[in-house]
DNA sequence: CGAGGGGTGTGACGCAGGTCACACCCGCGG
DNA sequence: CCGCGGGTGTGACCTGCGTCACACCCCTCG
């Protein structure tokens, strides 16, 4: 309960069992696999992998935020993720032995347990009901790219904006609370690169709904003010 | 061999077992599951299910095409992906007992094997291998939507084309001989729901690769002439 | 303290691609 | 036979959003 207590890495690995993928196993399967796992610290904005390179390793988020992109040769790229502790990436390339398909990086200060293929698929061998807790890791992302994919292709900017801003709130600790008012630690090219905009487009549209008094925005902090109004925005059908 | 054989039930069903879903399993154990799918015909449109509704069973290509879509409140769509024979579908709804994320419809007429969840589950439980199976497939429509992803975000339209028609261009089994000239049947109108573009853009894209003799262009059927000038379109980096 | 870098705020301008409107062709059903 | 629906072919026009350019603020570092 301390606040510390995510920096040691016993209570890091703690962490690691209380992960959407492990939750579901008995206490000593995860045993089993927090005592294969390393845990590694990183700085914020330190790469994790790129896209490209071998994967033979996964990883759990402990503490801090991820990002997962992809790059573009012209300097552009696009966001598909950005991840919170309990959350865990890179387990494609585990999986089927091929190639990174995206940049990991990190976005704060952080520390990742890492998972190794040779540990890893043992572990699935020898405990089969952890099969179906992947698989249903698995089907959560394909149904969020999905969904994602279609608000790309069919949704105009203020739309995706305003979605991206509902579900980035759900980071802030302090929106547990119903009707607080939640917050978004993200600067505006960030955010570009999250609905696939560029950071001039992104300010216009947050500054009108400023005026409107729909969000409040100060130095790579957005607070939403108006939640009904931003949900309204959402859902609004290409005006 | 004979040009019927597709339309007889039981050759419908080995061919079930040949789907990359099943076909690293051994005999018996595709024996098991194929004894316990249903067939079913469609016609050319016709739908196999739609967007919300409950999920508990995947299907699997025995002939014809399927069409897997996202549509929009305001009447556009796009387009995920088009299977072939030997390609599975429906199975995330089926894993994860939620609803359906998109729209699957025939292309053309077609038949399909049908699995529910209550035969599908017990046989993976039954078959532990062939969880690593299933979890392979799952990483390689990750990949993909990934790619695709990427794709619509930050490549301009003719990119996108380019790219989409030599993808296409493998569903024609003439195209398989290695410098043959490859045939697309697709509406214009589709092609724009698979790039996220308008029928407009995509014909006039089109005809101009016409002009430079690179494509050829007649009724819903487009051959690529030149599929090396085709390749080098889809690389270029937003000129 | 000044320079440089990263963030935000804003306007001018341009263009890719969407929207609209219409023409033409074909096959089909009444 | 004509009308209708679905495909393609094209131009005129509009606009959302990217591009560029510049201003301002704050912080850090030499």
């Amino acid at each position: 309960m301390t606040a510390l207590y995510r920096n040691t890495p016993d209570d890091g690995r703690r962490l690691l069992g209380e992960c959407i993928l492990f939750e579901g196993l008995a206490a000593e399967h995860r045993r089993a696999l927090v005592a294969r796992s390393r845990i590694r610290k990183l700085a914020a904005d330190e790469a994790v992998f790129l896209m490209g390179s071998p994967g033979d390793s996964m990883m759990a988020v402990l503490s801090g935020n991820v990002r997962i992109s992809v790059p573009s040769p012209d300097g552009k790229e696009i966001v598909l993720a950005i991840l919170r502790p309990g959350e865990i990436f890179g387990e494609i390339a585990l999986l089927d032995g091929k190639e990174r398909t995206a940049d990991a990086r990190a976005v704060t200060v952080c520390s990742l347990a890492i998972l190794e293929r040779r540990d890893v698929l043992p572990f699935f061998d020898q405990y089969p009901s952890s099969w179906q807790r992947l698989v249903e890791v698995l089907c959560e992302r394909l149904r969020q790219t999905d969904r994602q994919m279609a608000e790309v292709a069919l949704l105009g900017l203020p739309v995706r904006l305003a979605k991206a801003l509902l579900r980035m709130a759900a980071f802030d600790p302090a929106s547990a609370g119903a009707g607080a008012a939640a917050q978004i630690r993200l600067s505006q090219r960030e955010l570009g690169n999250l609905v696939g905009a560029t950071r001039e487009s992104v300010n216009k549209c947050l500054r009108g709904w400023q005026r409107k008094g729909i969000i409040r925005i100060a130095e790579s902090l957005i607070t939403i003010v108006d939640r009904p109004a931003l949900e309204d925005l959402a859902e609004l059908i290409e005006v």
